[in-house]
DNA sequence: CACTTCCGTTTACAATTGTAATCTTTAATT
DNA sequence: AATTAAAGATTACAATTGTAAACGGAAGTG
């Protein structure tokens, strides 16, 4: 599951990905036109959006006359997935159920959705923990057994 | 739940607030001695963080002899939510459903917490969508009625 | 063929971020 | 009181990021 890429999507980038995402390849204009009208950018900074992420390799490029057409080979959930665990490493473990809860909560869900999870719950069932392991280092959690001072 | 805050708090600050979060107040010594350990930052390193964190309003300070106790008001599961939610404006609300499943398969989960997100799903299902509509801009997700070029 | 337009490339430039050395107080110690 | 040690403040500096102007070459137009 991880992207071999020379470095991460930064914000602004991601506005990008998503329009290359929506569509299979893409001329820049229509990459411009999107984000100009989204976001407000002048061309050249959405150029340049464009560019860094050639350089970086998440873009590829496919010459057709004069023009460019973008595309990727990132995948978008598995970008997402990524950029999320990556963030969970900021979050005891212990409180990562909790941490869902909230999204639960704050989501739009549909039926179907709603039935996904609790099916992917039940499996859960199967393999949950009595108490979670904590997995952080000493002095940056107040499970008791790390607590300093 | 928004924080009232100049800044946002970068990765490497991070490292610093969860020391401060496992507290209720903290020293510099021992946010350094964790960090230096944990990450292998130099101790002028770790001061940089603390003093740009008591720049932006993050840590709070209370004077104690000759040094300080570090503190702060922003409590660790409400900024955790926000950047949460913050980053899942960039996904298509149609795709909050999978993307949470995803996590659910990825996570440590207790029983309890597996109950507590079970509870949690019931409820949703009262307030659950036939269909989740897409919140993205044209051109950016595959939501037919969107579709670019 | 000269002119203009489009598009990708190069350059710019300030702010933020990661990483750290050095300086300055002030407190502790001899 | 003089010396040392600790802690916060100041300065440093390269890389990244957001934002954009300017340049150059190819393609279409008159």
């Amino acid at each position: 599951m991880t992207i071999e890429m020379d470095k991460d999507i930064t914000n602004a980038e991601w506005e990008v990905m998503r329009v290359v995402w929506a569509q299979t390849e893409v001329p820049s204009q229509v990459i411009i036109d999107v984000l100009m009208d989204k976001r407000g950018w002048k061309e050249p900074t959405i150029k340049t959006l464009i560019g860094r992420l050639v350089k970086k390799g998440a873009l590829k490029t496919r010459k057709e006359g004069r023009k460019f057409l973008y595309s990727t080979d990132i995948k978008e959930d598995a970008l997402v997935n990524e950029t999320l665990d990556h963030f969970f490493h900021n979050i005891c473990s212990k409180d990562i159920g909790k941490t869902i809860g909230v999204l639960i909560d704050e989501a739009i869900l549909s039926h179907e959705d709603v039935a996904l999870l609790k099916e992917k719950l039940i499996q859960k069932e199967q393999v949950a923990y009595d108490t979670v392991p904590c997995n952080c280092v000493k002095g940056q959690c107040q499970c008791q057994c790390q607590r300093h001072g």
